[in-house]
DNA sequence: CACCTATACGTTTTT
DNA sequence: CGTATAGGTG
């Protein structure tokens, strides 16, 4: 049978070790992986949902994999796609807000909700939360949008809601935005990301129907990078999972590092509690790294005192020590940086793409940037803007999103005066407290703006054509293709000359982006023909940075740490190590379980690298034009001396490393 | 209402 | 330093 063959060239093309296969061949009830760092976590899933399908027989529809980001998804339905030497689009392997996303577009009746909501992403978040809080007078000095933004995500992804007690004058007042926060949401019909996860929980355990239909659906269920799930992650992962059981977690808490989204490794325990019977597999053989990273990773990882003990067994050699370089300021350091890199590319057997530069914040890339171009060497920055959240693309997909969705009054007031149309402030006040007053949405307001007191019957006639002007898009919609309407709404707003005057000499980059989007379109028309206007929308809306990023592409990748999970390099560069900036100074507090958070982030960033790692810091650092002088990095201490060279270029305190001087 | 200028302010990490 | 907002003028 075919099968069996499929089988044995699995494990005879790509041995695995013991544990490996064990955790590949255990078919049904909980499974427990404690993945390390570069123990071939992947692979193993990967054979996984192979193996059930092609040994066990179980349709592959009936598996759902959870993953972070949509890259691990579409990476991993790829290599099982390889495996089995068939094409699987019929396995769901997507991001937990995906999957979420994909269900409430089927069951949102259940919810009290249209299927056809929009998502708002955080900009959008904070600008509602803005004018919430300037409409009830509070004050800005403490109610800031973002902090607040931030408060009302934790309170959900624990599942709190506005209706619960609370004390405090401050609390009060919070809640009354959040629950504001809420209203608004629901009457524009748009959810946040947290209402993606928030909103299936709550149709999971309100509908026990929907609930089975899911249950029976996915009868085997993974989830990669556990250790990063948050509460409301797990709840649907426990809902879903613990009357067929088949379920399997796979994750290493010594990666714990988004505990400030709520993740918590404790559900590690929960799930030990939750799912009993449970079987633990540990992969501690490291396929990645030269024993000297590994040694070092280990010495830094074990100044952790939350964690339970766990080795990494190396199978490769020594290989080179790691590098530490001192500096005087933050450009020398990316000078020998960018200078080390074309080094590297040139005299030794690297290539851009064996190469990364890992920073604590996203600030920092930029004196690594100026250095890339001043080099000529190709570069891709993962994180900062995404794509989806520039300017110009945002405003298209704004007149797309309203066209999809009316009552979506985010997008209609980003854009009902881009390119400026003569409706201003002012009216678009009047016209919302006229909404407001006469319980209708934002667009409805203005089909009827001839009704409204204070509005000019030369303001009507504008608010009239921008209204038509919609309307009248949106009936081209039906006869064009998704990319061809993108094109035709561009000339029909006339957006293209608005972005020349708006800033002439940005123009052209940001034409440019717009024809990437609109190649994006067509490239994913060519895949799937039928492509939609909401399908797009969703897509575009749960896209991060690194789903952007080709790692097949000749450049080099500079990212913050956090971005760097699940990747690996075979140099690496770890920059910017001060104390205050890595650790950051927000987690150098009483909590020392925030320091250990930042050392698991090191312990990440050390772990990527297969063979080299260079460590750099400057003495003085550069910081909104002031000077700063810094010290070097508390983890840079842990890193263990005999297997660290240390290169001291600055010329500024010599004394103080001069003796460990020993290349 | 649009446009220009002054000033305040801020950078942790992100699905 | 660069961006975002406020405040004033045409």
């Amino acid at each position: 049978m075919g099968i069996t063959f499929q089988r044995i060239e699995m494990f005879k093309q790509n041995e695995l070790n013991p544990q490996q296969k064990e955790a590949v061949e255990y078919k049904d009830g909980p499974l427990l992986i404690m993945a390390g760092a570069g123990s071939g976590k992947t692979r193993v899933i990967t054979y996984r949902i192979a193996y059930l399908i092609g040994e066990y027989g179980i349709k592959p529809w009936s598996i759902l994999g959870v993953t972070f980001t949509n890259k691990a998804a579409s990476e991993m339905q790829q290599r099982v796609a390889r495996l089995l030497h068939r094409k699987i689009n019929d396995i769901m392997i997507r991001t937990f807000h995906s999957v979420c996303l994909r269900i409430l577009r089927i069951e949102a009746a259940h919810i009290k909700l249209p299927s056809h909501f929009t998502i708002v992403d955080e900009e959008d978040k904070k600008s509602i939360l803005k004018n919430i809080i300037d409409e009830s007078e509070m004050d800005r000095e403490i109610y800031n949008p973002k902090k607040i933004g931030e408060q009302i995500s934790r309170w959900k992804s624990y599942e709190f809601t506005p209706e619960i007690e609370i004390q405090s004058t401050y609390e009060k007042e919070m809640f009354e935005i959040y629950r504001n926060y809420e209203n608004y949401k629901k009457r524009t019909d748009c959810l946040d990301f947290d209402d993606l996860l928030l909103k299936t929980v709550e149709l999971f355990k309100k509908e026990k129907t929907v609930l089975e239909k899911y249950r029976k659906k996915w009868q085997y269920i993974l989830v990669d990078e556990f250790q990063d799930t948050n509460h409301i992650q797990y709840e649907f992962t426990r809902l879903l999972g613990e009357k067929h059981t088949n379920v399997c977690v796979v994750g290493d808490e010594d990666q714990s590092i988004y505990s400030w989204r709520g993740a918590t490794p404790e559900n590690f325990f929960r799930f030990q509690k939750d799912f009993p019977g449970f079987k633990i597999i540990k992969l501690e053989q490291n396929y990645r790294s030269t024993q000297n990273i590994l040694d070092s990773a280990t010495a830094v990882i074990s100044n952790n005192i939350k964690r339970s003990d766990k080795k990494l067994w190396g199978t490769k050699g020594k290989g080179d020590y790691l590098r530490l370089y001192k500096f005087d300021q933050s450009r020398d350091e990316a000078e020998f940086v960018i200078r080390e890199i074309l080094n590297l590319v040139h005299r030794q057997d690297y290539q851009y793409n064996d190469i990364a530069i890992f920073y604590r914040t996203n600030y920092l890339s930029r004196s690594f940037e100026i250095s890339c171009k001043g080099y000529h060497i190709p570069y891709v920055i993962i994180g900062g803007v995404r794509f989806f959240e520039r300017k110009e693309i945002k405003d298209i997909l704004a007149y797309l999103k309203l066209i999809a969705n009316r009552e979506d009054e985010v997008s209609l007031q980003r854009i009902i005066n881009i390119p400026s149309r003569g409706i201003g402030t002012t009216t678009l006040n009047r016209l919302k407290d006229y909404a407001f007053e006469n319980k209708v949405s934002l667009f409805k307001a203005l089909l009827t703006s001839n009704k409204i007191e204070g509005v000019k019957k030369n303001i009507q006639e504008k608010i009239r054509s921008f209204v038509d002007l919609i309307q009248s898009i949106s009936q081209d919609l039906k006869n064009l293709k998704l990319s061809e309407f993108v094109l035709f709404l561009i000339e029909e707003t006339g957006y293209a000359d608005y972005l020349k005057n708006f800033s002439p000499e940005e123009f052209e980059s940001r034409r440019g982006n717009i024809s990437e989007l609109i190649q994006d379109i067509r490239e994913r028309e060519k895949k799937d023909p039928s492509l939609g206007l909401e399908n797009y929308l969703e897509e575009a809306s749960l896209q991060t940075s690194i789903d952007e990023w080709d790692s097949q592409d000749q450049t080099i990748s500079l990212m913050t740490l956090h971005n760097a999970k699940g990747l690996e390099f075979k140099v690496v560069f770890i920059v910017g190590m001060q104390d205050g900036v890595f650790p950051h100074h927000r987690n150098l507090n009483e909590d020392p379980e925030d320091l250990e958070e930042e050392r698991r982030l090191f312990y990440v960033g050390l772990t990527r690298a297969r063979e080299r790692i260079y460590t750099s810091y400057s003495v003085i650092r550069n910081f909104f034009q002031q000077n700063i002088p810094s010290e070097m990095s508390r983890f840079l201490e842990e890193l263990p001396e005999d297997k660290l060279e240390f290169f001291d270029q600055s010329t500024l305190g010599k004394h103080s490393y001069s003796t460990m001087r020993f290349y």
